[in-house]
RNA sequence: GGCGUUAUGGUGUAACUGGUUAACACGCCGCCCUCUCAAGGCGGAGAGUCCGGGUUCGAGCCCCGGUAACGCUACCA
């Protein structure tokens, strides 16, 4: 892998105390779209490894098979590459520790269940779900902390062989010890405790016989070498689950670094319902990797404005302060600075970091961007045959198309509810059409019977339902087909077109009232 | 509910080991430039640093006590 010489660890690069090498790792689950948290922690784990010359290790984690999607992983490789976030290990790449997709290393994880169970640390636990469901709902009844009782934490032998003859499945669950408490250091926070009373006895092998992430994730970092944990702060609370794992393998431990989460505008966990989240959104939508990796540096701070001296030296507005480079960031971002309050992604900032990147360009390699982009062969490809038996002059493939390359288009409630419809039944109505869509695999094939199967449900004929999704994404009540125009427009940003108008227009009707 | 984390303008961040009227960027408003719109230039409003105590000549920075927000609380990650 060629890399620009300025990605070689600097001058800045940091010491260490330690004579082993630097390891770190995302470990992202293909679920879905490449997710911007992915992105955020993907960077921050890849400037820790280039700035201490360290080894920067993608792993999937594709050990949960009810949500797994099979396009999700390279799904996730591309987004990665997009933003130039290259790691030196992986699943499609190789290295010395693999496998790096979980799937592929589940007898690693069942011998190491074996060890646990065979050292005391583990037991078997042979509730159904259902069991272990009611359970929970009579405990948050009787207003208890929703846990596992430990009821087969003693099993006799004899128990077991009667489980097992009755052939029920089971589950491998963490001992925790009873009393005590498990502590550990987050490096940006300090000292972190908790009571064994608020660890539950995880489960770490499921009964279809994959990893839990705690349990596959504590044996893929030792395995693998990690020496730093570099995570979003939504681990914390399990962290003492892994920290009993190293423990009771009696392996060292890595350094734990948790990141701040990225928020809604709200300060809730980011989320696709309040802000577009897939990085395919943004690739699709003409947004420059570099701009995003700005963007996403910004968040937590770790990048020190510059000092009025510098700025003088330099010669550079002041602004320029909020403006840098990956290879800068690798020289400059200092990890002890990351501010721990929640920063909130702000797409208005992101747009105008966007425009000043796109206002650098030269003239050339502008017009390069929107041929690789909204203007690509491959886009204008797909859409030709939708209109071309609907025009009669090649100009007219403007209006007939312009939607495709708009970044908002917003009907008026005239052109999108439906006669005999109230505005506020067709907003109804359109989120449950964003429901469907979400769940659905953007092809035509399942796509039409999916929206027809939505539209009989509800009492809403082809007809409506289909105008009212037409109107939505086109902007007009007249388009070229439907559903193909939804799949070349895309999924990521059909949704979010959907989200915004929804929004949008709960707002308006809400000032109205 | 329990546990954990966090807390500086609307948003992202600054403020060296406590030291002058809390700084920068985005956004917002106004003016200039201009055929328009952007961009650019200039200027402005907007926080007294979550709240209450304390230490100190002096606290956003230190101590104590609250509050709020967020996260976790799954055979999801």
């Amino acid at each position: 892998m060629a890399r620009p010489a300025t990605l070689e660890p600097g001058p800045m690069t940091i010491a260490t105390d330690t004579a082993t090498p630097i390891r770190v790792r995302i470990a992202p689950s293909p679920t879905g779209d490449p997710h911007v948290g992915t992105a955020y922690i993907g960077l921050l784990n890849f400037l820790y490894a280039r700035q201490r010359a360290g080894k920067f290790v993608l792993r999937i984690e594709d050990t949960d098979r009810t949500r797994f999607v099979s396009t999700s992983e390279q799904m996730i490789f591309d987004a990665l590459r997009w933003l130039g976030l290259e790691w030196d290990e992986g699943p499609d790449v190789g290295g010395p520790y693999g496998p790096y997709r979980q799937s592929e290393r589940t007898e690693i994880y069942r011998e190491h269940v074996q060890r646990l169970l065979d050292s005391g640390h583990a037991y078997r636990s042979f509730e159904t779900a259902e069991e272990l469901e009611a359970m929970r709902r009579s405990q948050i009844a009787a207003k208890l902390p929703p846990r596992y009782n430990g009821a087969h934490r003693e099993l006799t032998a004899a128990q077991i062989a009667a489980f097992e003859a009755e052939g029920r499945p089971a589950v491998v669950r963490l001992k925790v010890p009873a009393e005590g408490e498990t502590a550990f250091r987050d490096e940006l926070r300090g000292a972190i405790n908790f009571s064994h009373n608020n660890v539950d006895d995880q489960v770490l092998l499921k009964s279809d016989g994959f990893p839990t992430y705690h349990l596959a994730n504590v044996v893929d970092d030792h395995l693998m070498r990690i020496t730093d944990v570099i995570r979003a702060e939504e681990w914390i609370s399990s962290t003492p689950k892994h920290v009993l794992l190293y423990k009771a393998f009696g392996w060292e431990l890595p350094r734990f670094w948790h990141m701040p989460l990225l928020r809604n505008i709200d300060k809730s966990k980011i989320s696709k319902r309040k802000n577009p989240v897939s990085l395919i959104y943004y690739r699709e939508s003409g947004f420059l990797p570099q701009a995003v990796l700005n963007f996403l540096g910004l968040m937590g701070g770790g990048m020190a404005q510059p000092s009025e001296e510098e700025i003088v030296a330099k010669g550079s507005s002041l602004k320029q302060g909020d403006i840098f480079s990956l290879p800068q960031m690798i020289e400059k971002f200092d990890f002890k600075r990351i501010s721990l309050g929640g920063p909130v992604f702000d797409l208005t900032k992101l747009k105008w970091l966007n425009g000043e990147y796109l206002r650098a360009l030269s003239p050339e390699a502008f017009f390069q961007a929107l041929r690789a982009t909204v203007f690509s062969d491959e886009y204008l490809r797909r859409i030709a045959p939708l209109v071309q038996t609907r025009i009669e002059t090649l100009a007219q493939f403007g209006e007939m198309t312009d939607f495709f390359f708009k970044d908002d288009v917003m009907p008026a409630p005239e052109v999108f509810v439906p006669k005999k419809r109230t505005l506020e039944e067709t907003l109804d109505f359109a989120a449950e059409q964003l429901a469907v869509l979400e769940a659905t695999p953007f092809t035509a094939e399942e796509l039409e019977p999916a929206l027809k199967k939505l539209g009989a449900e509800k009492e809403w004929p082809v007809k409506d339902n289909f105008m009212l999704l037409r109107a939505i994404l086109t902007g007009r009540t007249a388009s070229p087909p439907l559903l193909e125009s939804l799949i070349v427009f895309g999924k990521a940003r059909s949704l979010d077109r959907m989200r915004r108008f929804i929004d949008a227009q709960k707002r308006l009707a809400a000032t109205r009232r």
